[in-house]
DNA sequence: CTGAAAGCGCTAACAA
DNA sequence: TTGTTAGCGCTTTCAG
């Protein structure tokens, strides 16, 4: 900057003007500065600009996420970084891998980058160290996962009016004996989809058993065998239908079922959409969730707060969508 | 961190001494400034303290690929993540979208902040600004897509080779008429790719005919309506096999075998492995890319770089590797 | 409209 | 072993 100032033959607030689009600069002084950082190739320090800067602004956000490989969480941050290009804002991206001590050292190397901002999918036990975050004033959006007990903004899918929606229809396809497999139940989302699967057995008064009722299930190849074992029961003890509340968890339950030649025989609707879903044979009906939306919102909440707004934190749902794909619409095998 | 110095009662250099466990400081010191920073709850600022640093390091590194949210991409930037995670170092992460401008603003801004290095998947023409990208000193790694006249650092896959090795499967099933779908070929691994085709289908004396070779796919849909049109010909004119240069162009032209019902008549393989791609019926063989492999080794370059590494730059190639599932297994039909 | 001086939070160089 | 001073690249404040 010092060099552009000299070549110019100008003052450094008069660079720092030019280079910030301030006002009040006359067009001969910006043409000469201008030129000059053409020719020298200069590019402002975002860093040592925010260092002095009033607002303190550092133009980063960053983003935790179980795993940046996977499906969902990759769309959440494709969404927050396009509403952060137009803030001219970039994004860290982290992945705590379901673990609470890594989430947390990871939002922490984010906060030594003095980011403006958090997006976080906390996983289980983290909400102390998301109350330490706010503590430092730090604005934070919680997606995905919710934290109960706490006094911020979240972006959460409707996980247990979708898994409710997942079992009305099986039930409405005839079924009265319908199973879940779930997630760990440390997981939010994994209780909330629980839930919404119970009320409505409940509701519509099909069979309560709680041998129908896997959770804790910890990725594919353990869905798969969960299925394995559920299914491999006597056809009149087993279910006629399967609700997955995960993305995983469905894909181990299509291998199983397709290891005992009962995909045809077996309903079977997924919560969250995955790739090739529909040309699976039978496609795989599921509960999709949007993922960019979640990751809009999150962001454009984000923005909000970091702009200053000091509206009560508020949680936005957002819809689940059924998607038919013919393993939803099996019907059970009639009565003997 | 003036207030840790005060609190402890100790000079600010005592502080930056222990918050950077330097040597030469007392344990009772040490103990005392401790104290002071958990009370305050202290953290060193990372940009702060890279602006006055003697090696300037931001211990930030940041990643432009084509799109966070496909599955490639987010496998790449999940390994350089973890590599940079040893160094305590952060990562950005953009989207270019195959868009050669939107990668160089991205680029643009992330060398803004002053980032240590940067890991880009170059779109189509975007090798002039790789070039002022290196001008500017700040380290440069290329992946998964190559530009030829530049003395970078570059980890590829071994397109030509793989591709190869799809052609020779097939061949090896009795196919001599075999048809290519590949990318836009401003894309050097598509134009790789094809390269690999060519030379297999003149090593082995395949039947060459220009009308087998389908080139500039963008997208599924796309090369769902190419494959349909191909496969529409009389089948004595069609190709028996299919080789599909790209992931979501193998998808697109899965789909459209379905819709012919000729998934068990021509023989496929593509290039990228995909999730499920065990699941479809057939299985679709293919020459799967180790996007894991491509990110560590990038990382692992771009660090020794940072850390001065001054070799010439060298091109490290990632094998990709055959994986038989139905596909690419089926016979031609039996001549008449 | 323009620029000089001070200082953001930190570390290098040096002195005590 | 510890502290002081200067200055990284920038913006603020305030004086011209």
């Amino acid at each position: 900057m010092r060099d552009v100032a000299a070549l110019a033959g100008v003052g450094l607030k008069t660079v720092s003007r030019v280079v910030n689009r301030e006002r009040g600069v006359s067009t001969t002084m910006a043409a000469r500065v201008e030129a000059a950082v053409a020719e020298l190739g200069y590019r402002p320090d975002a860093g040592a600009s925010a260092l002095r800067r009033a607002d303190g602004r550092s133009s980063v956000i960053g983003v935790v996420v179980d795993d940046v490989a996977n499906t969902f969480s990759g769309s959440v941050l494709r969404a927050v970084e396009e509403v952060a290009l137009r803030h001219s804002t970039v994004v860290l991206a982290g992945s705590a891998d379901e673990d609470g001590s890594r989430e947390f050292e990871v939002a922490q190397a984010f906060i030594d980058r003095r980011v403006d901002g958090l997006i976080v999918a906390p996983s289980g036990r983290a909400n102390k160290q998301i109350a330490a975050e706010l503590a430092r004033g730090v604005p934070v959006v919680v997606v995905d996962r919710n934290v109960p007990d706490l006094d911020v903004d979240q972006v959460l899918s409707t996980n247990e009016l979708g898994a409710g929606d997942a079992v009305t229809h099986l039930a409405h396809h005839g079924h009265t004996r319908i199973g879940y497999l779930g997630d760990l139940t440390s997981i939010s989302t994994a209780r909330q989809r629980l839930a919404g699967y119970r009320a409505v057995v409940a509701d519509l008064g099909l069979e309560s058993d709680d041998r129908l009722v896997v959770a804790d299930l910890h990725g594919e190849a353990h869905a798969e065998g969960a299925a394995l074992h559920l299914l491999g029961r006597d056809p009149s003890d087993r279910p006629t239908a399967l609700f997955c509340a995960q993305n995983r968890i469905t894909v181990g339950v299509v291998r199983a079922l397709r290891r005992l030649g009962l995909q045809d025989e077996i309903a079977l609707v997924g919560f969250d959409d995955f790739p090739l879903a529909d040309l699976l044979v039978p496609g795989v009906t599921v509960v999709a969730q949007d993922a960019q939306a979640i990751g809009t919102e999150a962001a454009r909440t984000l923005f909000a707060r970091i702009e200053g707004s000091s509206a009560r934190p508020r949680t936005t749902w957002v819809p689940t969508a059924m998607i038919r794909r013919g393993s939803g619409e099996l019907r059970p095998p009639a009565r003997r």
